[in-house]
DNA sequence: AAGACGAAAGTGGTTGA
DNA sequence: TCAACAACTTTCGTCTT
């Protein structure tokens, strides 16, 4: 995170932060999350020597994997190969260009589609340009791997785009995806497993704190509240409450009580709405909260019921 | 009347034989 | 391949504010 220079058009604060792998500017004084959409102007690269020079730097045209097929594409022999040929060779070459060219019309044909759709879909989420171009790579990959085959282009979109964004810790729910792009909840999920196995992508299991900004903004919560949520997710995390449990149920559960303590209560059908969970799980999570950290004393300054 | 709480049954996915 | 299993959801009845 780094300072931004402006003011925060809600509170005129100038604590402004700047989250540039999540495309976030979120002002620490009111909370709220100032732009979620913004260019990344920096290189993603840096260049040490020559070497590096020549596989990173892009000129001329940028190569970007948005483009269908990144100004590349193959073709099968030349002329010049003919000769070497019997009749039947010919033949065969015939057969292998036509089919070549068959492929990779088909292959170009079915990037642009769903490039398209990608981009569509990511523009809704407001996705960060990082984020859009990772997709496309994973969806390109897949293509090449045949691995769209038997799965719907627009559910294999959504799956990329959801790898992507994990990749990126810049975390949406599925909720949000199936939202945005009209795939069912569960075959996202599927098509994404299969793909990321498939292509080797591993991926770390997403922190609830990425969770947090967001969640709390559509809230209205205050900065407080945020970050004192943040502090009670370390703590759970210390007290291993959070390993194989949802991520987002968890961050909705220590926004919660965060909110409570700040006197900011929200009703925890709000809050399960907003980190997409149930009501129950937030009960949940909020319960093994309180028993496991020692929050009773903050609670107990909100309200002044003794306990026990 | 709305929200919080918790029990019970159901769902989809993972794991280990 | 199948059954056990954990996490989470749905549903519903009861209690609290």
């Amino acid at each position: 995170m780094e300072k931004y220079v402006k003011k925060c058009p809600e509170c005129a604060g100038i604590n402004l932060f700047l989250n540039k792998e999540k495309g976030e500017i979120i002002c620490k004084d009111c909370g709220l999350v100032v732009e979620e959409k913004m260019v990344d102007f920096d290189q993603e690269w840096r260049e040490f020597d020559a070497s590096d020079a020549a596989t990173k730097r892009r000129s001329g045209a940028p190569m970007t994997y948005t483009q269908y097929d990144q100004g590349l594409g193959t073709e099968v022999g030349r002329k010049a190969d003919l000769y070497s040929l019997g009749d039947k060779g010919k033949n065969k070459f015939f057969r292998l260009r036509k089919w070549q060219y068959r492929i990779s019309t088909a292959i170009e044909r079915n990037l642009k589609l769903a490039l398209a759709e990608l981009k569509r879909v990511s523009s809704y989420l407001k996705l960060p340009k990082s984020v859009e171009e990772e997709s496309a790579r994973i969806y390109t990959l897949a293509v090449q791997r045949g691995l769209v085959r038997g799965r719907s282009m627009e559910s294999v979109v959504a799956g990329a785009l959801y790898a992507a964004c994990r990749r990126h810790d810049v975390p949406r729910t599925l909720d949000e995806l199936s939202e945005a792009s009209g795939i069912e909840k569960k075959e996202i999920g599927r098509t994404y497993r299969f793909v990321t196995r498939e292509l080797g992508i591993t991926i770390l299991p997403s922190n609830p704190a990425d969770y947090i900004a967001r969640f709390s903004s559509s809230l209205n919560l205050s900065a407080e509240t945020q970050s004192k949520s943040v502090e009670i997710l370390e703590k759970a995390q210390k007290a291993e409450l959070t390993s194989g449990r949802g991520p987002t149920g968890i961050a909705a559960a220590a926004l919660y009580v965060s909110a409570l303590i700040h006197g900011e209560k929200r009703t925890q059908r709000e809050v399960a709405d907003v980190a997409g969970v149930t009501e129950v799980t937030i009960r949940n999570r909020y319960k093994e909260l309180l028993e496991e950290l020692d929050l009773e004393k903050d609670m107990k300054k909100v309200k002044n019921k003794g306990k026990n």
